[in-house]
DNA sequence: CTGTTAGCGCCTTCAC
DNA sequence: GTGAAGGCGCTAACAG
C-alpha cells in the first residue's frame, strides 16, 4: 500500500529514462528539445497523471508565482457585494487573465490584524481604497511592486479619478434648478462612527483618511458659485455603502417634517442614491417634481432602471484595467487620473 | 552595491546569533521557546524588516499553502458582475477569511483551455456552476479536495438546490391566477446559442449540461397541474445573464403584437426578470395588471425596489459557507441540499 | 528549550 | 540535444 503521493517530474524522468531537466525544459522551453521528444513527454505525462511542474517549488525556484493579489478596503464579503468594487475587480480580472496571471484576494479588515501569511506569495500587489495610515500598508512585503488606487502610497504608482472635480460638476448640473433645501449625504466623513445627522459634535475625518472630504470640497465649490452657503446645507453620514445601512438613515431624514424636509440631495454613491430613489417611491415623493436626487460612480443599476439616475460615472473597470497593467509592467509605473463623466439622467434633469 | 535581496529566515537566525530552528519556532510555535526569546525574535525581525516565513517556501515544504481557489463557471469579469455569483463567492471568502485561508479565483471560460499553472497551488477547489463535461474539470490536480456547486460531479462532494421543486412553486404560485398567455424566458437552454424564441430548429442541452432543464421540468410540471399543455407555451432564450443580453430579447418579446404578447413571464433569473420590468416600466406596461413577471434568484436588486419583485430566493451566500466549510474539513463531505423560499412581492402576487 | 540536518519539487547553469 | 548537481527558503525530525 504505497500512498497516492502525488507524481513528480523527478518519477516521470525515472519512467521515461530521461533526465529531470529535459522534462523541465519540455513544459517550459520548447526549443531546448526535438519535436517529438516534447511530444512524447507531454502524452505521456497526461497519461500518466502529471500534472505539470508544481507550483510551489517552480514559484520557491524562479521566486515568481504568477499571482496578483488585490487587497481589498473592507471584508470580502462587502467588496463582492459592492457593484463599484466589483467592476474594479472584474477590470483587474480581465488582464490578469489575460496574461496568464491568477488573482488572489486578501480582505483589508482587520486595520491592526496583519495580512495572511500566504499573502505574500503575491508577485505584486493591487491595494484598493484602503487609506494610506492603514497598518495593513506597512505589512505588505517591501520591494515588492504595489499599486494603490483611490488614494495615494508615498512613492508608489496610483490610479485614480479627481473626485473634487467630478463632485463639482454633478453638484453644478444639480443646482442649475436652485434648491429651496438642498441636503448632503456622506459616505465616512466623521472621526466616530456616525449613521444619521452631522452635528457639530463630530469631527470630519481628514482627506488623507477619506474620499469623502475631496468630494465634499467638490460640492462646497459648486455650492459658493451658485450663491449658497455650504455651512447651511445639511450634512448627513452613512458608514457603510449597503441598502441595510442606508435605508433607516434616509427613512430618518425623510420622515422629517415636510417643511425641512430636502427637495435635493447630494449623495456621495449611487447605492444611497438609489436607497433614496426607492424610499422616496414607497412614500409617494415624487422624483424629481419633489426631489431630485444625484448619485456618484455610474453603477449599472441606476442606468437600467426607471426613472434613470441622474449621476457622474467612474470608469471602475478601467480603474481595474490600469491598475493591473501596471503591476505587470504593461503601463508605466506613475500616476493615472482617469476621467469621469456626467451622466444627466431623471432624477435631477 | 548589493543587491537589496529580501532578508530570509537564515540571515535572521545569524543576525541574533541563534539557529534558524527557533527562528521558525518564534513564528511558527510560540510554545517551542520562551517568550522573552520569542519576544525578543519578533520585534527585531521587524526592526530588520523581515516578514516572516515566505509562503512559498513554506508552502513548498509542508505542503498546504491555505489557499483554496474558486472556479467560476464564466469569465471573471462576468461571474463578478453577477449578484448570485458574487453572493456565492462572499459566502466562500467570509468562512475562509474567518479561518486564515485566502481566496484564489480561476476562470473557467475556455472550456478547453487547462487552468493556469499556478492553480495548483491550492490545497483544494470549489468548482461553481461547471457543467461535469467541462474538459477543465479533468484538469484539475487530482486528488486534491474539490467541491461542486450547483452541479454533479461523480464521486466529489456536492452543495445545491432542487431546482425543479424550487421552480414547481414559483409557478404553482403564479398560476393561481390563471394567464391567458404565458411565456418562458430561459437561461441557456439550447445547443446552438439562442437570443431569442425558442424554436422547434433548436436542440435543447441535456440535464446535465445546464441548469434550466431541471427548472423547467419544475414549471412544466406545474403548468400541467393548471390545465395547461406545457408544449403550448412560448419559449424563449438568453445566452448571458446580463441586461446588455436580455435587453434587446425582451425587447422583441414586447414587441409583438398586442393580441400575442404574453400576460405572464417565467424568468429563470432575477436579471432577466428585472429587465423584463424594467423594459415593460418604460413601454407604459403595468405590473401586475397587464404583465405578471415571476424570476429566480431573490437577489438584493430585485427586493429592494418597488414594485418587489416576486420569485424563489436560493441562499448563494449560505451555499458558499457551506461549501467553503466542506473544503475546509469543518463539514462532512457529503451532498448537501440548501432548501429555497417563495418570495411573494408586488410584481405577481 | 535549542541546534543540526535533510529534504519539499523544481529550474538552471555547466559540462558532456 | 542531454545529464548531473546545487540551491531557492523553510520546517519537522531528531539529538543534545
Amino acid at each position: 500500500m504505497t500512498p497516492p503521493r502525488r507524481m513528480t517530474l523527478k518519477d516521470l524522468a525515472r519512467e521515461l529514462g530521461v533526465s529531470t531537466a529535459t522534462i523541465s525544459n519540455a513544459f517550459n522551453r520548447p526549443d531546448q528539445l526535438s519535436p517529438t521528444l516534447r511530444e512524447r513527454i507531454l502524452s505521456e505525462a497526461s497519461r500518466l497523471g502529471y500534472g505539470g511542474p508544481d507550483a510551489k517549488a517552480r514559484s520557491l525556484r524562479t521566486g515568481r508565482s504568477r499571482i496578483v493579489a488585490v487587497v481589498l478596503a473592507e471584508s470580502l464579503t462587502y467588496s463582492l457585494n459592492d457593484a463599484v468594487a466589483s467592476e474594479f475587480l472584474s477590470g483587474v480580472a480581465e488582464v490578469l487573465d489575460a496574461h496568464g496571471h491568477t488573482l488572489l484576494l486578501l480582505p483589508g479588515r482587520g486595520h491592526d490584524s496583519q495580512p495572511p501569511g500566504s499573502a505574500n506569495i503575491a508577485d505584486g500587489f493591487i491595494v484598493y481604497g484602503l487609506m494610506p495610515n492603514n497598518q495593513l500598508l506597512q505589512r505588505l512585503p517591501f520591494q515588492r511592486p504595489l499599486v494603490s488606487v483611490d488614494f495615494d502610497v508615498e512613492g508608489c504608482p496610483t490610479v485614480h479619478i479627481d473626485d473634487t472635480e467630478a463632485s463639482y460638476q454633478i453638484a453644478s448640473h444639480a443646482l442649475k434648478q436652485r434648491p429651496e433645501r438642498p441636503a448632503i449625504i456622506n459616505l465616512r466623513l466623521t472621526v466616530e462612527p456616525c449613521n444619521g445627522r452631522v452635528t457639530a459634535a463630530h469631527t470630519m475625518l481628514p482627506s488623507t483618511s477619506t474620499i469623502s472630504r475631496a468630494r465634499l470640497a467638490g460640492f462646497y465649490e459648486a455650492l459658493e458659485e451658485h450663491g449658497i452657503t455650504p455651512g447651511a446645507v445639511p450634512l448627513w453620514n452613512i458608514e457603510e455603502n449597503t441598502f441595510e445601512v442606508c435605508s433607516p438613515v434616509l427613512a430618518e431624514l425623510f420622515d422629517q417634517p415636510a417643511h425641512l424636509r430636502p427637495d435635493l440631495l447630494l449623495c456621495m454613491s449611487d447605492r444611497i442614491a438609489l436607497t433614496a430613489l426607492t424610499l422616496a417611491e414607497q412614500r409617494g415623493i415624487r422624483v424629481p417634481e419633489d426631489l431630485r436626487i444625484t448619485g456618484f460612480d455610474g453603477i449599472a443599476e441606476g442606468q437600467y432602471r426607471a426613472p434613470r439616475l441622474t449621476t457622474v460615472r467612474q470608469d471602475s473597470v478601467g480603474k481595474g484595467r490600469v491598475a493591473a497593467q501596471m503591476i505587470l509592467g504593461h503601463l508605466p509605473a506613475e500616476q493615472q487620473l482617469l476621467k469621469t463623466e456626467l451622466l444627466p439622467g431623471d432624477t435631477c434633469p
